[in-house]
DNA sequence: ATACAATATGACCAACAAGTCATATGACTT
DNA sequence: AAGTCATATGACTTGTTGGTCATATTGTAT
């Protein structure tokens, strides 16, 4: 929604301007993200940004689509076709995905994140709503899918688990992004352990229950509640 | 750390101020608490809010004691007797008090949340310092305990995991609270599936897995990766 | 009744915010 | 050279913030 002056602007201006206010609202967050150090740090004058954007929210909606369509670039080949892998492989690469847009996007990820976090700002749900509607149906469509196709339980709360699944998303990428994991161990994964990558699908498949508990109570048929 | 001043006011008139401020906390998060709209609420003049309290951060670190010592009283028997419990029962006690804990203090409960959620933050960083240490801390002390006691797997990211868990701790107060779930539901689990009390901690219990899927691939002997 | 300390008051201040607008610039057309 | 129009400018307005301070009020001890 920015305006038409915006678009005719040269684009290493164009581009001065997203990176700076992307840094901006990272840093920030929507309500304490400054026009005037947006401004300064791009060098132009104020009456020249609001040639640009209506207001306030008319830039972080602008930034928001152009975050939505850089994290899109991320989705692998597995995540459409999502009919041929099943519901634990769908959501590991939806984390993948996520850590690789993160790591080549860091403060994106941390708008993004923000977004998650605070959806009850008005802003932020105003955003969400035309851009990425809600970051958990998806997990929500992917439960069903995996209900109908008997690949989990389907006597369960859907909402509160793909709600839960996309919690743990965000809360994954900000682990990463804190104790600067690098996109060199995400990639490495499955070598042995220790370097795994660690996912919330790989704590839904129970990687923290010690297996040999486990084995023991199913061989003496207790395994009614395990 | 409040001056003598609020501690020598009448008990009605501090608790005015402290369940004034306690909703704007709450409602805006520690930066858009306004003090003008405190003292308009509260009835009393800006200046004598200032002859109670250093500044707005030492308002706000007495509101953080107060959560604290309210957070405290939820505590269960069970986790006063770690070492009598395992470790998915003490996670579920943590779970549960928390729960317990937001029905009755939903406004606390939401700063505390925001506060975990904006760690980042330095006053929120200061207040969790000395208050309560780094949330996660505690499961880090009990998944050790675990280890220790071989009742989870050794070869883990400790670290990583205690931070998911108590994440996973900060969205479900959340979504109970945003899906209005009251405190009733909560005690009454285990009547039904439906009716359930679900924690992540029984998410890692692999609930969501398919029972018959993870028994066929046992009975199979393929169990390497279930 | 007087003196004195504790508390209450709200006008005031500096800093910063988002957004406006009259004016200036400069490229392109005629 | 004159005229037109999109773009650039930054001083300015209005509003809010956290925090201050000289003054007024109150309660208590004598």
């Amino acid at each position: 929604m920015a305006k038409e002056t915006f678009y005719n602007l040269p684009d290493d201006k164009k581009k001065l301007i997203e990176d700076v206010s992307i840094n901006e609202f990272a840093e920030y967050g929507y309500d304490k993200a400054s026009i005037n150090r947006i401004v300064r740090d791009c060098k132009i004058a104020k009456g020249s940004f609001y040639q640009y954007f209506e207001d306030k929210k008319d830039l972080f909606k602008h930034i928001m689509t152009r975050l939505v369509e850089e994290k899109l670039k991320y989705l692998s080949p597995v995540l459409l076709n999502p009919m041929e892998h099943d519901f634990f492989k769908l959501v590991e690469e939806m984390y993948l995905s996520s850590l690789r847009f993160a790591a080549t996007n860091p403060n994106m990820m941390l708008i993004g994140n923000h977004v998650f976090k605070n959806r009850d700002h008005p802003v932020y749900s105003e955003s969400m709503g035309s851009n990425m509607g809600n970051a958990y149906k998806i997990f929500e469509d992917l439960l069903n899918l995996a209900i109908s196709r008997k690949e989990v339980r389907a006597d369960m709360d859907v909402r509160f688990m793909s709600y839960m699944i996309a919690s743990m998303s965000v809360s994954v990428a900000e682990y990463y992004y804190e104790n600067n994991i690098s996109d060199i161990k995400i990639i490495s994964f499955n070598k042995d352990y220790n370097t795994e990558y660690i996912t919330p699908s790989n704590i839904i498949r129970h990687k923290i229950k010690d297996k040999k508990i486990l084995k023991l109570k199913l061989e003496n048929n207790k395994e009614k509640e395990i």
